[in-house]
DNA sequence: ACCTGAACACCGTTCAAGT
DNA sequence: ACCTGAACACCGTTCAAGT
């Protein structure tokens, strides 16, 4: 419907990797990770699949460079967040970090498992890190007791844990139940606390157990545990 | 080679689901997960591709296959652990099944990384995790505490943690190290740190940074809090 | 009952060629 | 400088056919 001085579907804007990249993640978003194909990304932008090797060199760079187009955005979000007024809020300075860091990752929840299989550091995510160090040393901690600490927050220190699985959405959930209830026998003490408690709270969630009341627990668990340490020491 | 009689090189033992099995975790164990082809577990087993789809419904179903191959070895060597002597005890009782379970997975790298892609729960994972409930509810806990606290563990109640980043060997590491090196004004505290200690110990590793020393130290600082729980509560 | 050959739809990627 | 078409090597999987 173009007019013939216009001849073919509008020439666009110019690839990038900056477009590509975002195209990616937007992919991400809408279909998941697994929907993320060199071909259809160049759907996408508008493009043959082989032009986007002018902008970056092969799919594992398209992994690395969404991962820290997400990193970028939870330090956007850490950055406006102030410094603690002393040392010894430290606690509640990461606690906040961690908890925006985590916000960031419920609008993209592919990225936890995409920066899992990263080799190489993003740099926005070690400069999310810097961060930490920067307020548990303030706090009064050594660098060998923060190394210690940011080891024993693991993949909390960005915001989310790790699933031991992952059942997706409805059905398999019943099957599984259906199969507890069938070997309550051989589970008697999983069975007796699955009875008793209840996981609700659907949204929060980044997978299927690591909800919001869940990720807190631990978190502060691990919070107090190292400011314990800090006071004895 | 063979004489006229034996036609073909030998029919060998014919196939079958834990065969298939058996064989992906070799494979798995010798070439990284990555070369783990259904093409190429045909080959490794003496037949077609085709012909392991008679015996498992898909490569989905060889991946949960294979972990609960992993799991029911970890069950097997916590098995021989023998219960701790009273409900106190608890907490070494817990230490000591995870260590064990880590030092399985220390002869099965790829099987962090798979496990945390299924989306349905191993049998064998499940029943391991019941035992570790099991202890916690003799040592004195509700079963809304052994719930948080199988949370506040995560992965680490199976013997690994999460790695935000993972350099492989060599040539990685370095590049990182000069790309540290070169912005150690952005990143201050990190490079701090990091000049002051040092990732030795390159055995019992599981990743870049998940060593046994690190691994130990988050695992104890969550086992003493929930013990001080138990304490007060 | 168990295995296979040929074929399909889809990957990531190379390379020589177009503008 | 930027983009592309054709082609390659490799996936997982289906389906009809063999023994």
């Amino acid at each position: 419907m173009a007019t013939r001085s216009q001849p073919r579907t509008e020439p666009r804007i110019p690839l990038s990797r900056e477009r590509v990249l975002y195209a990616a993640v937007d992919l991400a978003d809408k279909g998941g990770i697994e929907s993320l194909t060199m071909r259809r990304l160049a759907e996408e932008v508008g493009a043959e699949a082989m032009s986007l090797y002018y902008h970056v060199a092969n799919k594992q760079e398209v992994l690395d460079g969404i991962v820290d187009v997400i990193a970028q955005e939870i330090n956007d979000v850490v950055d406006k967040i102030d410094a603690p007024a002393t040392g010894a809020d430290w606690k509640m300075a990461v606690r906040r970090r961690i908890l925006a860091a985590r916000e960031v990752l419920l609008r993209h929840p592919w990225a936890p498992g995409v920066l899992e299989t990263r080799t190489k550091a993003s740099l926005a995510i070690v400069r999310y890190l810097d961060g930490l160090i920067g307020l548990m040393r303030s706090g009064g901690f050594s660098y060998d007791v923060a190394h210690h600490a940011l080891h024993a927050l693991g993949s909390r220190a960005l915001g989310f844990t790790q699933e031991l699985f992952n059942p997706g959405a409805g059905s398999a959930d019943e099957e599984a139940n259906a199969m507890l209830a069938s070997m309550a026998d051989r589970l008697p003490h999983l069975v007796a606390m699955l009875s008793e408690i209840a996981h609700d709270d659907p949204d929060s969630t980044l997978g299927w157990c690591d909800d919001q009341r869940e990720f807190e627990f631990g978190l502060d668990l691990i919070l107090d545990g190292l400011d314990r340490m800090r006071e004895t020491a």
